[in-house]
DNA sequence: TAGGCCATCTGGTCCT
DNA sequence: AGGACCAGATGGCCTA
């Protein structure tokens, strides 16, 4: 547990209204509010657990620090769209094997994922995220 | 120290 | 009635 709100089963405005009702009804409602609150905690650990299994399948360039959820998002976005892209090119050209892996190469270029495209509010203009600043040669692209 | 990111709590709404 | 989902509020942690 990172960090807690008071909640109204410590104290608070919603508690002192509720202790002007019968105890029953104000355990009830404590219980209940427990219940959803312990739901509501295992239904973001799953979405959670779900990005996690995002991250491990979008390129990471070598970056170090993992991807935020917003980032994480944006990049399968973008990932998804360029192997649609590698597919129909491929289909539509006939590739053969060696051509095929050229348009892989050339598809995965920094430049095709607008999404850590990032907007430097000082100089007013975008710059690539530090996350692209990996070797290609070395083909450093985790997945 | 400010800003980004995140976990948690909470109340509202919709669905079964 | 109760559960799932959502968005807003809040506070903690981390980094530049």
């Amino acid at each position: 547990m990172k960090s807690r709100r008071p909640s109204f089963t410590d104290s608070g405005s919603e508690s002192s209204e509720l202790d002007s009702k019968s105890p029953e009804k104000y355990e009830t409602a404590t219980r209940r509010r427990m219940a959803a609150n312990a739901r509501e905690r295992k239904r973001m650990q799953g979405l959670n657990t779900a990005f996690d299994r995002l991250r491990k399948v979008v390129p990471q360039w070598g970056q170090d620090k993992k991807l935020s959820k917003y980032e994480t998002l944006q990049m399968a976005l973008s990932y998804i769209m360029a192997l649609n892209r590698i597919l129909t090119d491929a289909k539509r050209h006939n590739t053969s094997h060696r051509q095929w892996l050229e348009l892989q190469f050339d598809c995965m270029q920094p430049e095709n994922y607008p999404c850590l495209m990032r907007y430097d509010s000082a100089s007013g203009q975008e710059y690539i995220h530090s996350a692209f600043s990996y070797q290609f040669d070395g083909h450093q692209v985790h997945t």
